[in-house]
DNA sequence: ATAAATTTGTGCGTATGTATC
DNA sequence: GGATACATACGCACAAATTTA
């Protein structure tokens, strides 16, 4: 004698796999199954919560009981961990711990814990970090990309987390060529107010430093160029330095000494910078070369971070959203990851705001 | 409001987590637990049910209710999953960012990953991060004890981390009542170096402010009170204030508040606080007050963070190792993990030292 | 070795709460 | 707001497997 509720429970099944009931497909309710099978209620719930469990339906309170889609779900890695992975070039350097506790103050909320891997900005450790993630059985991942300028050697690993149905989202910037969605900061009006601060202080000799193997950085300096633009203005010839992660320390400090030691007619009268560590790092040589900010220079930083104010001369900034940004970051993934709002998955970009501090000054005509 | 069922099972898991029941060993009955829960063997049965889909439990008819061991049943088995907890009261807060940078640095060079959970300095998400720790099959453990002065009710989810041979270490503080090495700084010489200074300035009226939930205030406090005791001062009457995490805030600047609008001779002429964070609070107080640092009041905080340099004025403070502290954490844990040097896997004890910078100055007789 | 007691498995009834439509 | 549908929770009865006296 086989158990009534195994005989519904085969029998359901059977309806699927026969096609009489296909993915998302609603089934009866249970008072309408217990008519069906002429059995108690408490039955019929013992038969659909077995086929819960085993994957073949889903519940929806108050809205009633769909076959779900198995083919969507892969049969091993169904089990959620309740842990997503989050992959930044920097874990507890400058605004990432920032940006990481917004992240974690969502996460744990929601009884997410984190798994934390840092790429330094260098694909080889990107791809470490990638094969670490999902060998780790994660329902979801956070990445900054690494120089997402370039042509990313790792994507087959983004394109098989996406296999995979492991959802990820970018922050800071996006690869292009992945379809995830990506919460980020409008770095080219970052780069844009930023510079246009400088050009309506007076100055027209505006150096522009952008770290370029992000694009985080070509989009800064696309605003730069920009607002030169509007302003009918061209940037002076060598006015822009690019430079890249490998080069952001002695070798961008000595280009911007050189050009500081110019004489006056080709001297920069100001400068915006990639982010505040340039800035901090520029501020340096200022000093050494005994030149004063803001009287003899004005300059720009971006992120608004805590070096803003560590420096001696206050920095002015572009804000960054920091922690808001880690937050939107967990939310949009969360909900990717419980598929509540399957329309909440889209990208996010934050509007920049300048933070006037005291390194910029009018321009003395 | 929680499901009664969902209490029950997470009672069991708890049980199985901290080790009151071992593999294979029988749970109680279905109507035992219905008297120890209070609730209906319909409810028991929902909860064992779960957990027997969820593979912590096994049920044989007539037979009773076991244990499964996890262990054996997962694929990947015992195989080192090349990954450490890391559990500390704040991850993304003061101090913080630097220790898990230390942890990081270390980890990374040795291809593990860090899954980070935070307490908050509560004992019931240690609790749940304890659990959540143990069902992610991590290789080992770094723990900053919560509320380390108190008896700490989790003590049973260490002892089985033990049974398990899962290797922790402790920072910052340890408990008494574990055996796992503890890598710590001397806090007992800190808060003495740091009332010293004070004592040296020429100042007899100095205000200690403790937080004393954990060990590492305690400590702090027995260094201010053995500094007074060195250089034959009593500490004032009402001099020593002691707080918990959860009045650090308001209450202990009402407090403070009142003790500086006194009478000048009962007034405090210098303070030494608990930490940076401490420090700062009570430096708004002092503003509003109307009253300078260092020209009224001297002032050290603890922990010689960032803060130091956020303020108006550049705080006095003792130095705490942070980054190099991580690291070293890591680095015993990694021993442990990997057995490499047996003998490796001693406590640490970091000295401190004071940096001298200008919220003090010496007492104007 | 057998019967009785215990323990889990199956099944029904009922009531109330809560989310969805 | 009301109807519908799933979620939680209590109670009872009997069956089947195991343990124990």
């Amino acid at each position: 004698m086989v158990a009534k509720y195994i005989q519904v429970k085969e029998a359901i099944k059977a309806w699927i796999l026969e096609g009489r009931i296909t993915p998302g497909e609603k089934i009866g309710s249970e008072s309408d199954l217990m008519g069906q099978f002429n059995v108690s209620r408490h039955t019929i719930r013992q038969a659909i919560g077995e086929l819960v469990h085993e994957d073949w339906l889903y519940t929806v309170q108050g809205g009633g009981t769909y076959c779900k889609d198995r083919r969507k779900s892969d049969t091993h890695g169904t089990m959620k961990t309740k842990t997503i992975g989050v992959m930044t070039t920097y874990i507890s350097d400058y605004i990432f711990p920032y940006i990481i506790r917004g992240i974690e103050s969502y996460t744990t909320e929601n009884d997410y814990s984190l798994l934390l891997t840092s790429t330094n900005n260098n694909v080889d450790l990107e791809k470490k970090g990638l094969q670490n993630v999902m060998t780790n059985n994660i329902d979801g991942l956070i990445v900054e990309p690494t120089k997402s300028t370039y042509h990313n050697p790792n994507l087959n690993y983004y394109l098989n987390l996406e296999r995979n149905k492991i959802p990820y989202v970018m922050i800071n910037a996006s690869y292009s060529e992945l379809a995830g969605p990506s919460i980020t900061l409008n770095d080219e009006k970052g780069g844009f107010i930023a510079t246009e601060h400088l050009i309506k202080l007076g100055y027209t000799k505006v150096l522009g430093l952008f770290k370029t193997d992000d694009l985080q950085g070509i989009d800064r300096m696309k605003g730069y160029i920009d607002a030169h633009r509007k302003h009918h203005l061209l940037p002076f010839p060598d006015m822009v330095i690019s430079f890249s992660t490998e080069e952001k320390g002695e070798k961008l400090q000595e280009q911007v000494r050189a050009m500081l030691t110019r004489k006056k007619e080709n001297r920069p009268e100001a400068i915006v910078c990639y982010n505040d560590e340039t800035a901090l790092s520029i501020l340096h040589v200022i000093r050494k070369l005994n030149m004063k900010v803001p009287e003899d220079l004005s300059i720009v930083g971006f992120d608004d971070s805590h070096l803003t104010e560590a420096s001696e001369v206050q920095l002015t900034s572009v804000k960054h959203p920091k922690t808001e940004l880690g937050r939107a970051a967990a939310e949009v993934l969360i909900n990717l990851i419980e598929n509540k709002n399957p329309d909440a998955g889209g990208s996010i970009v934050f509007e920049p705001e300048l933070v006037i501090r005291n390194s910029t000054k009018p321009a003395s005509s």
